[in-house]
DNA sequence: GTCTATAGCCCGATAGAC
DNA sequence: GTCTATCGGGCTATAGAC
Protein backbone atom coordinates (compact mmCIF):
# COMPACT_ATOMS: atom_id res chain seq x y z
CA UNK A 1 0.00 0.00 0.00
CA UNK A 2 2.91 2.26 -0.16
CA UNK A 3 3.86 4.98 -3.26
CA UNK A 4 0.53 3.97 -5.18
CA UNK A 5 -0.59 6.53 -7.04
CA UNK A 6 -2.53 9.27 -5.16
CA UNK A 7 -6.01 8.83 -7.82
CA UNK A 8 -5.70 5.21 -7.52
CA UNK A 9 -5.83 5.67 -3.39
CA UNK A 10 -8.94 7.97 -4.09
CA UNK A 11 -10.44 5.50 -6.23
CA UNK A 12 -10.62 2.69 -3.76
CA UNK A 13 -11.76 5.31 -0.94
CA UNK A 14 -14.49 6.13 -3.44
CA UNK A 15 -15.35 2.73 -4.30
CA UNK A 16 -15.25 1.72 -0.58
CA UNK A 17 -17.05 4.24 0.56
CA UNK A 18 -20.04 3.61 -1.72
CA UNK A 19 -20.01 -0.27 -1.05
CA UNK A 20 -20.48 0.81 2.86
CA UNK A 21 -22.67 3.78 2.11
CA UNK A 22 -25.25 1.96 -0.20
CA UNK A 23 -25.32 -0.65 2.76
CA UNK A 24 -25.83 1.32 5.68
CA UNK A 25 -26.35 5.12 4.99
CA UNK A 26 -24.45 7.94 4.85
CA UNK A 27 -24.61 8.13 8.49
CA UNK A 28 -23.91 4.18 9.49
CA UNK A 29 -20.54 4.75 8.04
CA UNK A 30 -17.74 5.57 10.04
CA UNK A 31 -14.02 6.72 8.67
CA UNK A 32 -12.77 4.05 10.41
CA UNK A 33 -15.37 1.85 8.53
CA UNK A 34 -13.73 3.24 5.20
CA UNK A 35 -10.15 3.02 6.63
CA UNK A 36 -10.56 -0.55 6.97
CA UNK A 37 -12.66 -1.29 3.68
CA UNK A 38 -10.21 0.73 1.73
CA UNK A 39 -7.19 0.03 2.89
CA UNK A 40 -6.32 4.15 2.83
CA UNK A 41 -5.09 5.47 6.52
CA UNK A 42 -7.26 8.44 8.22
CA UNK A 43 -4.60 10.74 7.29
CA UNK A 44 -4.68 10.39 3.73
CA UNK A 45 -8.49 10.63 3.58
CA UNK A 46 -8.72 13.72 5.10
CA UNK A 47 -5.73 14.68 3.22
CA UNK A 48 -7.77 13.59 -0.31
CA UNK A 49 -11.10 15.18 1.16
CA UNK A 50 -11.37 18.08 3.58
CA UNK A 51 -13.91 15.61 5.46
CA UNK A 52 -16.27 13.41 5.63
CA UNK A 53 -19.18 15.49 3.91
CA UNK A 54 -17.26 16.63 1.21
CA UNK A 55 -16.42 12.60 0.01
CA UNK A 56 -20.00 12.09 -0.53
CA UNK A 57 -20.73 14.87 -2.50
CA UNK A 58 -17.54 14.30 -4.39
CA UNK A 59 -18.86 9.92 -4.67
CA UNK A 60 -22.45 11.41 -5.47
CA UNK A 61 -21.27 13.50 -8.23
CA UNK A 62 -18.77 11.31 -9.72
CA UNK A 63 -21.15 8.48 -9.86
CA UNK A 64 -24.07 10.52 -11.57
CA UNK A 65 -21.71 11.49 -14.11
CA UNK A 66 -20.14 8.33 -14.64
CA UNK A 67 -23.85 7.53 -15.60
CA UNK A 68 -24.45 9.75 -18.02
CA UNK A 69 -21.61 9.35 -19.58
CA UNK A 70 -22.38 5.39 -20.00
CA UNK A 71 -25.84 6.38 -21.58
CA UNK A 72 -24.84 8.80 -24.19
CA UNK A 73 -22.19 6.24 -24.77
CA UNK A 74 -24.99 3.72 -25.63
CA UNK A 75 -26.86 6.73 -27.66
CA UNK A 76 -24.71 7.25 -30.12
CA UNK A 77 -25.87 6.36 -33.49
CA UNK A 78 -29.56 5.50 -31.96
CA UNK A 79 -32.56 7.38 -33.72
CA UNK A 80 -35.78 5.49 -33.16
CA UNK A 81 -37.95 6.05 -29.86
CA UNK A 82 -37.82 2.29 -29.27
CA UNK A 83 -34.19 1.89 -29.32
CA UNK A 84 -32.99 5.01 -27.47
CA UNK A 85 -35.53 4.30 -24.58
CA UNK A 86 -34.57 0.26 -25.17
CA UNK A 87 -30.69 1.70 -24.56
CA UNK A 88 -31.35 3.15 -21.11
CA UNK A 89 -33.50 -0.31 -19.87
CA UNK A 90 -30.37 -2.13 -21.33
CA UNK A 91 -27.85 -0.05 -19.50
CA UNK A 92 -29.70 -0.45 -16.53
CA UNK A 93 -30.12 -4.17 -16.64
CA UNK A 94 -26.24 -4.30 -17.81
CA UNK A 95 -25.15 -2.11 -14.82
CA UNK A 96 -27.09 -4.15 -12.35
CA UNK A 97 -25.55 -6.73 -12.92
CA UNK A 98 -21.55 -5.59 -13.65
CA UNK A 99 -21.35 -2.86 -11.42
CA UNK A 100 -24.46 -3.54 -8.28
CA UNK A 101 -22.78 -0.96 -6.36
CA UNK A 102 -23.06 1.84 -8.46
CA UNK A 103 -26.43 0.66 -9.51
CA UNK A 104 -27.69 0.19 -6.52
CA UNK A 105 -26.23 4.09 -5.21
CA UNK A 106 -27.99 5.25 -7.81
CA UNK A 107 -31.54 3.61 -7.01
CA UNK A 108 -31.36 3.87 -3.38
CA UNK A 109 -28.71 6.20 -2.16
CA UNK A 110 -30.85 8.74 0.07
CA UNK A 111 -28.90 12.03 -1.05
CA UNK A 112 -31.03 13.95 0.75
CA UNK A 113 -29.66 12.38 3.78
CA UNK A 114 -26.41 14.60 3.98
CA UNK A 115 -27.03 16.85 0.51
CA UNK A 116 -29.89 19.20 1.62
CA UNK A 117 -31.26 20.31 -1.47
CA UNK A 118 -29.53 18.02 -3.81
CA UNK A 119 -31.04 17.50 -6.95
CA UNK A 120 -33.59 14.72 -7.50
CA UNK A 121 -31.87 11.77 -9.73
CA UNK A 122 -35.07 11.85 -12.16
CA UNK A 123 -33.50 15.95 -13.09
CA UNK A 124 -30.32 14.49 -14.27
CA UNK A 125 -29.61 14.70 -17.85
CA UNK A 126 -30.07 10.93 -18.48
CA UNK A 127 -34.10 11.25 -16.85
CA UNK A 128 -34.15 14.62 -18.78
CA UNK A 129 -33.18 12.54 -22.06
CA UNK A 130 -35.97 10.09 -21.46
CA UNK A 131 -38.67 12.39 -21.23
CA UNK A 132 -37.37 14.40 -24.49
CA UNK A 133 -37.68 10.92 -26.52
CA UNK A 134 -41.11 10.43 -25.25
CA UNK A 135 -42.11 13.51 -26.24
CA UNK A 136 -40.75 12.66 -29.79
CA UNK A 137 -42.04 9.40 -29.49
CA UNK A 138 -45.89 11.20 -29.06
CA UNK A 139 -45.60 13.59 -32.05
CA UNK A 140 -44.40 11.16 -34.08
CA UNK A 141 -47.47 9.13 -33.22
CA UNK A 142 -46.12 6.02 -31.27
CA UNK A 143 -46.82 7.12 -28.18
CA UNK A 144 -49.71 7.58 -26.39
CA UNK A 145 -50.56 11.12 -25.93
CA UNK A 146 -51.69 12.41 -22.27
CA UNK A 147 -48.89 13.79 -19.63
CA UNK A 148 -45.79 12.80 -20.85
CA UNK A 149 -44.03 13.77 -17.64
CA UNK A 150 -45.76 10.64 -15.80
CA UNK A 151 -45.58 8.54 -19.28
CA UNK A 152 -41.59 8.56 -19.01
CA UNK A 153 -41.92 8.02 -15.51
CA UNK A 154 -44.03 4.86 -16.01
CA UNK A 155 -41.75 3.55 -18.44
CA UNK A 156 -38.58 3.80 -16.25
CA UNK A 157 -40.88 2.42 -13.28
CA UNK A 158 -41.36 -0.92 -15.69
CA UNK A 159 -36.99 -0.54 -16.08
CA UNK A 160 -36.17 0.41 -12.50
CA UNK A 161 -38.05 -1.88 -10.06
CA UNK A 162 -37.07 -4.65 -11.76
CA UNK A 163 -33.43 -3.64 -11.49
CA UNK A 164 -34.17 -2.62 -7.55
CA UNK A 165 -35.44 -6.28 -6.70
CA UNK A 166 -33.09 -7.72 -8.74
CA UNK A 167 -30.50 -5.54 -6.47
CA UNK A 168 -32.22 -7.09 -3.16
CA UNK A 169 -31.58 -10.54 -4.51
CA UNK A 170 -35.49 -11.12 -5.07
CA UNK A 171 -35.12 -11.70 -8.57
CA UNK A 172 -33.03 -14.86 -9.20
CA UNK A 173 -32.33 -14.48 -12.78
CA UNK A 174 -29.87 -11.57 -14.46
CA UNK A 175 -31.58 -9.33 -15.83
CA UNK A 176 -29.67 -9.16 -19.38
CA UNK A 177 -31.38 -12.76 -20.21
CA UNK A 178 -34.79 -11.11 -19.61
CA UNK A 179 -34.32 -7.85 -20.70
CA UNK A 180 -36.49 -8.18 -24.13
CA UNK A 181 -39.32 -9.44 -22.04
CA UNK A 182 -39.00 -6.18 -19.75
CA UNK A 183 -38.02 -3.92 -22.42
CA UNK A 184 -41.25 -5.19 -24.23
CA UNK A 185 -43.60 -5.22 -21.10
CA UNK A 186 -42.28 -1.19 -20.79
CA UNK A 187 -43.14 -0.13 -24.35
CA UNK A 188 -46.51 -1.88 -24.33
CA UNK A 189 -47.21 0.48 -21.11
CA UNK A 190 -46.54 3.43 -23.24
CA UNK A 191 -47.57 2.78 -27.20
CA UNK A 192 -50.25 4.37 -28.98
CA UNK B 1 -47.83 15.83 28.45
CA UNK B 2 -48.47 14.34 32.16
CA UNK B 3 -50.61 11.55 32.70
CA UNK B 4 -51.37 10.71 29.13
CA UNK B 5 -52.66 7.10 28.29
CA UNK B 6 -49.14 5.28 27.63
CA UNK B 7 -50.89 4.47 24.50
CA UNK B 8 -50.67 7.47 23.32
CA UNK B 9 -47.56 8.49 24.14
CA UNK B 10 -45.99 5.07 22.30
CA UNK B 11 -47.44 5.83 19.29
CA UNK B 12 -46.38 9.48 19.27
CA UNK B 13 -42.58 8.79 19.76
CA UNK B 14 -43.26 5.67 16.34
CA UNK B 15 -44.92 8.75 14.79
CA UNK B 16 -41.83 11.00 15.48
CA UNK B 17 -39.55 8.46 14.98
CA UNK B 18 -40.83 7.70 11.24
CA UNK B 19 -41.00 10.70 10.34
CA UNK B 20 -37.19 11.10 11.22
CA UNK B 21 -36.12 7.89 9.95
CA UNK B 22 -37.70 8.53 6.63
CA UNK B 23 -35.58 11.83 6.24
CA UNK B 24 -32.39 11.10 7.93
CA UNK B 25 -32.14 7.46 7.86
CA UNK B 26 -31.87 5.42 10.89
CA UNK B 27 -28.43 5.85 12.04
CA UNK B 28 -28.93 9.83 11.22
CA UNK B 29 -31.53 9.80 14.17
CA UNK B 30 -30.46 10.24 17.56
CA UNK B 31 -32.24 9.86 20.85
CA UNK B 32 -32.34 13.06 21.47
CA UNK B 33 -33.79 13.77 17.65
CA UNK B 34 -36.73 11.72 18.87
CA UNK B 35 -37.29 13.36 22.19
CA UNK B 36 -37.25 16.76 20.68
CA UNK B 37 -39.63 15.62 17.90
CA UNK B 38 -42.08 13.58 19.58
CA UNK B 39 -42.34 15.58 23.30
CA UNK B 40 -41.90 12.32 25.64
CA UNK B 41 -38.55 12.30 27.69
CA UNK B 42 -35.86 9.89 26.88
CA UNK B 43 -36.67 8.07 30.08
CA UNK B 44 -40.35 7.51 28.98
CA UNK B 45 -39.17 5.96 25.68
CA UNK B 46 -36.60 3.55 27.46
CA UNK B 47 -39.13 2.58 29.55
CA UNK B 48 -41.80 1.87 26.66
CA UNK B 49 -38.69 0.24 24.14
CA UNK B 50 -35.56 -1.68 25.32
CA UNK B 51 -33.34 0.20 23.37
CA UNK B 52 -33.26 2.05 20.00
CA UNK B 53 -33.04 -1.22 17.52
CA UNK B 54 -36.08 -2.58 19.54
CA UNK B 55 -38.14 0.60 18.70
CA UNK B 56 -37.20 0.73 15.33
CA UNK B 57 -38.36 -2.72 14.66
CA UNK B 58 -41.47 -2.33 16.44
CA UNK B 59 -42.26 0.63 13.72
CA UNK B 60 -41.08 -1.52 10.79
CA UNK B 61 -43.76 -4.38 11.76
CA UNK B 62 -46.58 -1.77 12.69
CA UNK B 63 -46.37 -0.34 9.47
CA UNK B 64 -46.03 -3.41 7.60
CA UNK B 65 -48.82 -4.86 9.09
CA UNK B 66 -51.08 -1.30 8.98
CA UNK B 67 -50.63 -1.47 5.05
CA UNK B 68 -51.42 -5.15 4.95
CA UNK B 69 -54.91 -4.30 6.92
CA UNK B 70 -55.65 -1.48 4.60
CA UNK B 71 -54.99 -3.06 1.85
CA UNK B 72 -57.16 -6.34 2.92
CA UNK B 73 -59.76 -3.85 3.65
CA UNK B 74 -59.96 -2.26 0.12
CA UNK B 75 -60.16 -5.49 -1.42
CA UNK B 76 -62.93 -6.54 0.15
CA UNK B 77 -65.95 -7.80 -2.77
CA UNK B 78 -63.14 -7.28 -5.44
CA UNK B 79 -63.02 -9.70 -7.58
CA UNK B 80 -62.06 -9.13 -10.99
CA UNK B 81 -58.33 -9.21 -11.98
CA UNK B 82 -58.50 -5.62 -13.03
CA UNK B 83 -60.33 -4.60 -9.76
CA UNK B 84 -58.10 -6.27 -7.40
CA UNK B 85 -54.69 -4.54 -8.93
CA UNK B 86 -56.48 -1.63 -9.34
CA UNK B 87 -57.45 -1.40 -5.26
CA UNK B 88 -53.51 -1.74 -4.59
CA UNK B 89 -52.59 1.06 -7.41
CA UNK B 90 -55.59 3.63 -5.31
CA UNK B 91 -54.30 2.57 -1.39
CA UNK B 92 -50.69 3.48 -3.07
CA UNK B 93 -51.85 7.06 -4.62
CA UNK B 94 -54.48 7.32 -1.65
CA UNK B 95 -51.43 6.62 0.79
CA UNK B 96 -49.06 8.88 -0.80
CA UNK B 97 -51.67 12.32 -0.46
CA UNK B 98 -53.02 11.18 2.64
CA UNK B 99 -49.85 9.66 5.24
CA UNK B 100 -47.25 10.53 3.26
CA UNK B 101 -44.74 9.34 5.94
CA UNK B 102 -46.34 6.04 6.26
CA UNK B 103 -45.88 5.66 2.52
CA UNK B 104 -42.16 6.93 2.41
CA UNK B 105 -41.09 4.62 4.88
CA UNK B 106 -42.73 1.63 2.98
CA UNK B 107 -40.99 3.00 -0.16
CA UNK B 108 -37.82 3.72 1.23
CA UNK B 109 -36.97 2.69 4.21
CA UNK B 110 -33.74 0.56 4.16
CA UNK B 111 -34.61 -1.64 6.46
CA UNK B 112 -31.44 -3.76 6.22
CA UNK B 113 -29.43 -0.46 7.60
CA UNK B 114 -29.97 -1.88 10.97
CA UNK B 115 -32.27 -5.19 10.41
CA UNK B 116 -29.67 -7.85 8.75
CA UNK B 117 -31.98 -10.39 7.33
CA UNK B 118 -35.29 -8.82 7.04
CA UNK B 119 -37.76 -9.94 5.11
CA UNK B 120 -37.93 -7.26 1.78
CA UNK B 121 -40.98 -5.88 1.53
CA UNK B 122 -41.95 -7.36 -1.84
CA UNK B 123 -42.01 -10.64 0.12
CA UNK B 124 -44.41 -9.59 2.44
CA UNK B 125 -48.59 -10.56 2.39
CA UNK B 126 -49.54 -7.89 0.02
CA UNK B 127 -47.27 -8.62 -2.85
CA UNK B 128 -47.63 -12.20 -2.46
CA UNK B 129 -51.23 -11.11 -3.28
CA UNK B 130 -50.01 -9.47 -6.26
CA UNK B 131 -48.59 -11.96 -7.59
CA UNK B 132 -51.78 -14.28 -7.22
CA UNK B 133 -53.86 -12.13 -8.54
CA UNK B 134 -51.71 -12.15 -11.35
CA UNK B 135 -51.44 -15.91 -11.74
CA UNK B 136 -55.18 -15.70 -11.76
CA UNK B 137 -55.35 -13.29 -14.79
CA UNK B 138 -53.02 -15.28 -16.58
CA UNK B 139 -55.01 -18.45 -16.34
CA UNK B 140 -58.50 -16.38 -17.24
CA UNK B 141 -56.35 -14.89 -20.47
CA UNK B 142 -56.35 -11.52 -19.53
CA UNK B 143 -52.74 -11.06 -18.63
CA UNK B 144 -50.05 -11.95 -20.76
CA UNK B 145 -48.57 -15.29 -20.42
CA UNK B 146 -44.38 -15.39 -19.45
CA UNK B 147 -42.40 -14.87 -16.03
CA UNK B 148 -45.66 -14.31 -13.56
CA UNK B 149 -43.44 -13.23 -10.66
CA UNK B 150 -41.87 -10.61 -13.59
CA UNK B 151 -45.27 -9.58 -14.79
CA UNK B 152 -46.18 -8.82 -11.00
CA UNK B 153 -42.80 -6.91 -10.44
CA UNK B 154 -43.88 -4.67 -13.95
CA UNK B 155 -47.24 -3.28 -12.99
CA UNK B 156 -45.76 -2.35 -9.20
CA UNK B 157 -43.31 -0.72 -11.06
CA UNK B 158 -45.34 1.59 -12.85
CA UNK B 159 -47.47 2.16 -9.39
CA UNK B 160 -44.71 2.39 -7.25
CA UNK B 161 -42.63 4.95 -9.07
CA UNK B 162 -45.02 8.02 -9.80
CA UNK B 163 -45.62 7.45 -6.03
CA UNK B 164 -42.08 7.49 -5.47
CA UNK B 165 -41.11 10.71 -7.51
CA UNK B 166 -45.03 12.13 -6.04
CA UNK B 167 -43.20 11.70 -2.55
CA UNK B 168 -39.91 13.92 -3.66
CA UNK B 169 -42.50 16.55 -4.89
CA UNK B 170 -40.76 16.09 -8.40
CA UNK B 171 -45.02 15.42 -9.82
CA UNK B 172 -46.80 18.22 -8.94
CA UNK B 173 -50.29 16.66 -9.18
CA UNK B 174 -51.72 14.72 -6.10
CA UNK B 175 -51.63 10.44 -7.79
CA UNK B 176 -55.29 9.83 -7.01
CA UNK B 177 -56.04 12.75 -9.81
CA UNK B 178 -54.20 10.82 -12.25
CA UNK B 179 -55.01 7.46 -10.90
CA UNK B 180 -56.64 6.26 -14.19
CA UNK B 181 -54.26 7.18 -16.40
CA UNK B 182 -51.62 5.45 -14.35
CA UNK B 183 -53.66 2.34 -13.55
CA UNK B 184 -54.80 2.25 -17.69
CA UNK B 185 -50.68 2.44 -18.14
CA UNK B 186 -50.34 -0.12 -15.41
CA UNK B 187 -52.75 -2.91 -17.13
CA UNK B 188 -51.27 -2.38 -20.56
CA UNK B 189 -48.09 -2.87 -20.02
CA UNK B 190 -49.18 -6.80 -18.62
CA UNK B 191 -52.74 -7.41 -20.75
CA UNK B 192 -53.16 -10.32 -22.73
C1' DG C 1 -44.11 5.97 36.10
C1' DT C 2 -41.65 9.86 34.46
C1' DC C 3 -37.87 13.00 34.00
C1' DT C 4 -33.09 14.90 34.40
C1' DA C 5 -28.36 14.29 34.82
C1' DT C 6 -24.61 11.75 33.62
C1' DA C 7 -21.57 7.67 32.60
C1' DG C 8 -19.09 5.47 29.10
C1' DC C 9 -18.25 4.92 24.33
C1' DC C 10 -17.20 5.92 19.64
C1' DC C 11 -17.23 9.35 16.19
C1' DG C 12 -15.07 13.02 13.06
C1' DA C 13 -11.21 15.58 12.73
C1' DT C 14 -6.30 16.99 13.86
C1' DA C 15 -1.48 17.30 15.27
C1' DG C 16 2.91 15.72 15.07
C1' DA C 17 6.29 11.84 14.19
C1' DC C 18 8.45 9.76 10.31
C1' DG D 1 2.91 12.71 1.94
C1' DT D 2 1.47 9.26 5.06
C1' DC D 3 0.37 7.22 9.41
C1' DT D 4 -0.78 6.85 14.35
C1' DA D 5 -2.19 8.71 18.62
C1' DT D 6 -5.36 11.59 20.51
C1' DC D 7 -8.94 15.42 21.39
C1' DG D 8 -13.44 17.33 21.99
C1' DG D 9 -18.21 16.35 21.12
C1' DG D 10 -22.36 13.91 20.87
C1' DC D 11 -24.24 9.50 21.10
C1' DT D 12 -26.89 5.42 23.60
C1' DA D 13 -28.29 3.85 27.68
C1' DT D 14 -28.81 4.11 32.78
C1' DA D 15 -29.33 5.55 37.59
C1' DG D 16 -31.57 8.06 40.88
C1' DA D 17 -34.72 12.10 42.19
C1' DC D 18 -39.53 13.04 42.21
Amino acid sequence: MRKIDPDEKKKRVLDAARRLFVKRGYFGVSIPDIVEASGVSTGAIYRYFSNKETMARHLHQQTLSDFQQLFERRLAGKTGTYERLRAFADLVFDLTESDPDMMEYLLFMRHGEFMPGAVPLCFTEPFQLIREFVEEGVRAGEIKEGDNFLTAVCYTGVILRPADLRLRCVLERPLPEVADDLANIAWAAIQA
